[in-house]
DNA sequence: GCGGCACTTCGGCGGGCGCCGAACCGTCGC
DNA sequence: GCGACGGTTCGGCGCCCGCCGAAGTGCCGC
């Protein structure tokens, strides 16, 4: 009986549009502040707060507080799964492959791919992983380039100064990854490493999806510049 | 947006303690009616039937109407699988074993087990199929036990007639196999059968589980009763 | 065919919940 | 510092939804 209380109590969760919406967004894997999923619910910020806490709650999502922002995430994969089961009961003939799961079937795409605009997947923890080494970020204090790393990001990789300069987009961002359950880095600058390092074909696409392939001139050039290695 | 409102709507379906009881009720393969559910619940029949419409509508269940009965039960293996993917969330550390995944784990299961008093897995479907093409059970009409059935329960079986007195439960209900996907005899004659089977040694319990097998003096006194072969 | 039973329909009540706007608080950038 | 901005708190509004009981409808058994 207790047991129905508590299987109402969770599925109310996500009995209600505004929150339904809010973490089909975040099933991307992203993680978005408060204000975005406001704007993409269509609800007041006031609202947003009042879901965003009832979610979190419920263990549904996760929060990472940085400076003014509150970054909202799934909790886990477990979640992640969870939607993709009770979405793809919804629509029975629609593609199986929307999901995160069939990502996580297909051995390319684990090994490096693109989500959005930067490097996710094995290669983007990896490259992530180097730059918290290298000083450019500093994951302690919740995923920000640091002064070093401008600069690092200018002269060593060549990114042009002006294309760094942050609008309304934040510079870094964690964004989760969840065949590698890792944070990789995101925001303007997750993008621009990423055209970067295609530019230079250091990574090239693998047909016409978001899987990449690191190329041996990119295996040599990131070994030189970040001491990487074993990405075949 | 759409698809927002459409996961919204389905978990709503869940979202009640009264509607979260009666799947869960359902969770254990049974067919129930419309009045057991209210009275598990906890509520009026007047409210139990907007309930069961809901979750009718929102294919959770799916219904038998049968004279004045309503009988009612989850649509499909997938919402089985579905409660138990979200309860086993719901309590991380308790038995994993609890539901019917489990069961379709186990190959001594799934030949052949009880259901609180009757047999089920393929030996259930089994037997159930060659009662029906002995004229015992008439599927066609709802799982019925016929005239010439009840006097074969008595006189071939050998179950003394005031045992078959139908009282408040039914003489032959249909209870789902989720492992078969095929339906098999409950109710008071599937009992009264399994019973039977257990008293004469033609099947005995494999452990303290649930699990049955059937027993070389069964082998040949089944295929001499009702014809069946090739249950191991 | 007549009572009894399972279920359904309907009207009405009450509580919960989602929504907003206004005021407030902390952080960031000039 | 001071304004801008993201987020939070609070009060109040309105709707939706779950609940019941009473009356109605088929179906069954005597």
């Amino acid at each position: 009986m207790s047991d129905a209380s508590e299987l109402a109590a969770f599925a109310a969760l996500l009995a209600d549009r505004t929150r339904a919406a809010m973490c089909l967004a975040l099933f991307d894997g992203r993680a978005w502040t408060a204000g975005e999923l406001a704007a993409h619910a269509g609800v007041a910020r006031s609202t947003a707060t009042g879901h965003l806490d009832r979610l979190i709650g419920g263990g549904l999502l996760v929060e990472a507080r940085q400076g003014r922002h509150r970054y909202v995430r799934l909790a886990d994969p477990g979640v992640a799964g969870l939607l993709e089961d009770i979405t793809a009961r919804l629509e029975p003939g629609l593609p199986p492959a929307r999901g995160l799961r069939a990502a996580t079937a297909d051995a390319a795409l684990r090994r490096g791919r693109t989500c959005y605009d930067h490097l996710a997947g094995r290669l983007g923890v990896a490259v992530t992983d180097a730059l918290t080494a290298a000083g450019v970020l500093d994951q302690a204090a919740g995923f920000a380039v640091t002064d070093d790393g401008l600069t690092w990001l200018t002269d060593r990789l060549g990114v042009a100064p002006d294309r760094l300069r942050a609008g309304r987009r934040p510079l870094a961002r964690a964004c989760l990854d969840w065949t590698e359950r890792r944070s990789h880095l995101g925001g303007l600058a997750g993008a621009r490493v990423c055209e970067t390092f295609l530019d230079r074909r250091w990574v090239t696409r693998i047909g016409s999806g978001r899987a990449v392939r690191v190329t041996p001139a990119g295996q040599a050039a990131l070994h030189e510049l970040l001491g990487l290695t074993g990405l075949d």
